[in-house]
DNA sequence: ATAATAGTGTCTCTCAGACACTATTAA
DNA sequence: TTAATAGTGTCTGAGAGACACTATTAT
């Protein structure tokens, strides 16, 4: 640990330096709603939008954190007990104004993980103040500082990845079903999927694997899968609604 | 402009801040080639990698860059006699260990250009240590701190972009004709394409508008093009080939 | 006329979508 | 047997690729 305001240790410009923060877009189904985990601010009036919600995130702490991606997945891990989550970066945004404390830029990731089970949700609620947000509610909220834009992009970016890759399979717990598979495409892109369409495109990818049937609450039970490969996200050869139907043809 | 070694101004945690820098990894086509700008690093000894090649950039200047974009453009700005260039943000490298000054992240961002006129490129390759350096080569010449890594991941990103946006265009200098384009594309990937699959497409994305006959060297003349809207570029319904063609028939 | 380049037409193949069909399970 | 859900088969259409074709220009 350091003392406060130190001079820094380490050479460099003759200027002053900008903050760093990493800031966490962390997303879930939960419900059959696309939701988002937000923290709410201190309410000490030193801090920067006090008792705001905000997204997960924090100052890199240089004598912790060995890299950026190494800085996010503490911030993860001290929000949810991730379970070897999906973590990508999504970009970076600084600015002067961004930060009444100053020039402040922030290191994005992005992150997808199955829902919480009913202890581990009330344990993270209940310790940081942490609450999972539907997207379009969070979106309305006046976030802290600019992460309504980053929010913004981030569900973009999900929206438009999920149109060609396997990512909502991150969101679910394992083992799950093709049907549970196709709901969560239909929950975060909003609109229904056509289902034999839908499961030809999964099986060709070959990133599941058979791991026994499952029964359901009614009807015929389904087969569960596994990811194959945790690492990284199937991709599809194309998206699933080439552009828009544009009908020239009346 | 302010003092060596200042104190923050502004509030913050109480650890040391990291080292902030912009790199711009600027892409152009010379002589049927891809090229990447590189400059050379200072030979003072007090400077990390001194006299290696590295991507144009530098730290953030608090009292002058508006924003991380702001930064980025103004590097570019002094490299190039930018024209309305092609610019989008990469993504940001942060570690312990990626520069000998201490902890330090940097963003960097992707910039497309048309080849520099003679003129200009003789101006800024006396002025400024700067070197237009085709990507391969570039590869093998050891650059300063994780350039190499940055470079890798720019070139990733632009081919695998190329599959299915409009991005060459930036590349090229306005008007241009559908046989340069299509030229530009396949000095980018490295294959040949398809003359009639291409045209079909550049002309169904509807991103070109027509400014009068070409005539080249030899043969027909040829029907000259601009770019509709240089603020974004278009996207193909699909990849050019779909995954890659995998003949599972012997 | 010929060489060289620009540009078109036609066929095939792949894969997304629509939609009707069959299969399995519990009550 | 019926309701509910899982899973399949068949047809259509869009668009990429292959490739042979026509068009225009300079010499």
């Amino acid at each position: 640990m350091a003392t406060k305001k130190p001079t820094p240790r380490a050479s460099g410009p003759d200027f002053e330096r900008p903050l760093v923060t990493v800031d966490v877009v962390i997303f879930t189904v939960i419900e059959e709603q696309l939701k988002v985990l937000l923290v709410r601010r201190p309410e000490t009036a030193t801090d920067p939008y006090p008792g705001r919600m905000a997204l997960p995130g924090g100052f890199i702490n240089v004598d912790v954190d060995a890299s950026l991606y190494d800085c996010a997945l503490r911030k993860l891990g001290e929000k949810t007990g991730f379970k070897t989550p999906y973590l990508e970066q999504l970009g970076s945004w600084g600015s002067t104004k961004r930060d009444p404390r100053g020039w402040c830029a922030t290191h994005v990731y992005f992150a997808l993980v199955p829902p919480p089970e009913d202890s581990e949700a009330a344990v993270s609620a209940a310790s940081a103040a942490s609450e999972w947000v539907e997207v379009d509610t969070a979106l309305r909220k006046r976030l802290a500082f600019d992460h309504a834009e980053i929010l913004t992009a981030a569900v973009e970016r999900l929206r438009g990845k999920v149109e060609y890759t396997s990512l909502p399979a991150f969101l679910l717990q394992e083992p799950f079903t093709l049907p549970q598979l196709q709901r969560t495409y239909e929950i975060v892109l909003g609109r229904p999927m056509d289902k034999s369409a839908f499961r030809k495109r999964m099986l060709d990818a070959q990133f599941l694997v058979e791991e026994g049937s499952i029964a359901g609450d009614a009807g015929r039970s389904a087969m569960g899968y596994r990811i194959l490969d945790r690492e990284r996200a199937a991709v599809f050869p194309r998206t699933f609604r080439s552009v828009e139907v544009q009908s020239t043809k009346e």
